[in-house]
DNA sequence: TTCTAGCATGAACAGTGTTCAGCAGACAAG
DNA sequence: CTTGTCTGCTGAACACTGTTCATGCTAGAA
């Protein structure tokens, strides 16, 4: 126990500075704490100050390890594909691979409060990613849909996880402090709203007003990804991919 | 002519304020003015400062007939809207109906720089969009898919279009001040790092390279649409879409 | 013990969205 | 022609933001 254990005195307080972390700071933990922070504050209050402070450290020690806020982004969400693994093709069951694909993708959006915001618009070829795209390509190759369709496939299939998850986010994040009693007449309100407008202007919103708002997400994301599936496997079998006209 | 023509004497040129606008400040000129800024600045350095900057008044002028700067960004969406027409149904016709409304809605988020970072995560859902989304969904209904269907063929369809338009405007900015030449060399670059790979870890992503950044983009959305359409086809003329397994 | 290299510091810069007391000018009432 | 209210704009301020930089502390090498 040397003597700087003991409290600072008075009289030099201001002088010494607080004691070294005993921890370095690194990357990973200005991204752990970067997901603290997004978590309580949500993307639109993050900054690196909340950053700095969550780790007792000033804001500009950050900047050390971190080029900047868009590379912490693209850190975190690299780090979210962590122990992501997709398994070896089977091509007598590419589509249901392809759906569970999905499905982990959307739960690892949803891993962590507004990631969806972060992840939007970020394209998956930085090294550590690279093996990941790989792997789903090769599920996709291995269904026999021409090469140019697998390649469009995953573009295709990333663009809507991302853009299912990010709208119900924002939902998510509208109703973010609401009871559920609240949240109920609310969704009521809207229900009401599409339900109650002048059907001979409206006649299709009117008809399609329960499935607008009543259907659980789980079951429309599921449709959504049915309908892609669907779609690539209409090009199995067949010449390669102009833009014909549709099924079968 | 009056003598408010004549410049300001030197003397009091602190005291007088400019001439009260001859225009009247309206959400019109508001947004007007929102866009020039937008294109010419893009969307990060956006401002409501150089917005009225633009118009030659005080911010807080803005904040008189403009909520904040999200509602400013709604008005920016509803106005891209303007114009847009969607045909009658045509049961006979209506892949080539919903192809020509992506078409559209890609051409609508390409009119302004940055406009797709604005429109993504916005459901039209205000009464001025509320039209359009009606007649979208009478060509949906009018080809005998499922309601259900029909209801998440209009999510699905916005989603795609408005994260490939993101993704495309990611690239465009990334290059917008590079010359032909310099960009001819990156994308070779590009080009190289996937075919480059070594090909015993990523057979998949070097066979396909060529079609990862060789297509152009008209092509790439075409396709991208295409797949959706043929999924949407696969649902007619059967019963209600449970998750079943795929096409033909 | 001395030196050095690297890391964290605080202060500063140039911006941001948003609010608010107060004033200029137009228009209506007397 | 005066008076007054009302509206719409102003300027200044607040509380933040991302990012940079000279300064100086501290740990490990010589």
């Amino acid at each position: 126990m040397s003597e700087t254990d003991l409290p600072a005195p008075p009289w030099d307080r201001n002088r010494r500075r607080p004691a070294p972390a005993k921890v370095p700071l690194t990357r990973e933990r200005i991204v752990d704490a970067a997901f603290t922070v997004l978590d309580r504050e949500g993307y639109d209050r993050f900054s690196m100050r909340q950053v700095a402070l969550e780790l007792g450290v000033a804001v500009s020690a950050l900047y050390v390890h971190v080029a900047n806020k868009d590379e912490l982004f693209e850190l975190m969400y690299n780090r979210t594909f962590d122990g992501a693994e997709l398994p070896d093709p089977d091509p007598e069951n590419w589509q249901e691979q392809i759906k569970e694909f999905a499905r982990r993708g959307r739960a690892r959006l949803r891993s962590h409060r507004d990631l969806a915001r972060i992840s939007m618009g970020h394209v998956p070829f930085s090294p550590e990613l690279l093996p990941h795209v790989e792997r789903l390509m090769a599920i996709f190759r291995s269904s026999g849909m021409p090469d140019l369709v697998a390649a469009m496939a995953g573009d295709l299939l990333s663009t809507y996880i991302e853009g299912f998850c990010l709208e119900e986010s924002m939902w998510l994040e509208r109703y973010r402090d609401m009871d559920e009693a609240t949240w109920e007449t609310k969704r009521n309100e809207i229900m009401g709203y599409f339900a109650e407008l002048p059907p001979d202007r409206f006649p299709n919103m009117v008809a399609m007003a329960p499935y607008m708002v009543d259907e659980s997400n789980d079951y429309r994301f599921e449709l959504g990804v049915d309908i892609l599936v669907r779609g690539l496997a209409s090009y199995i079998g067949r010449a390669s991919g102009s833009a014909g006209s549709a099924a079968p």
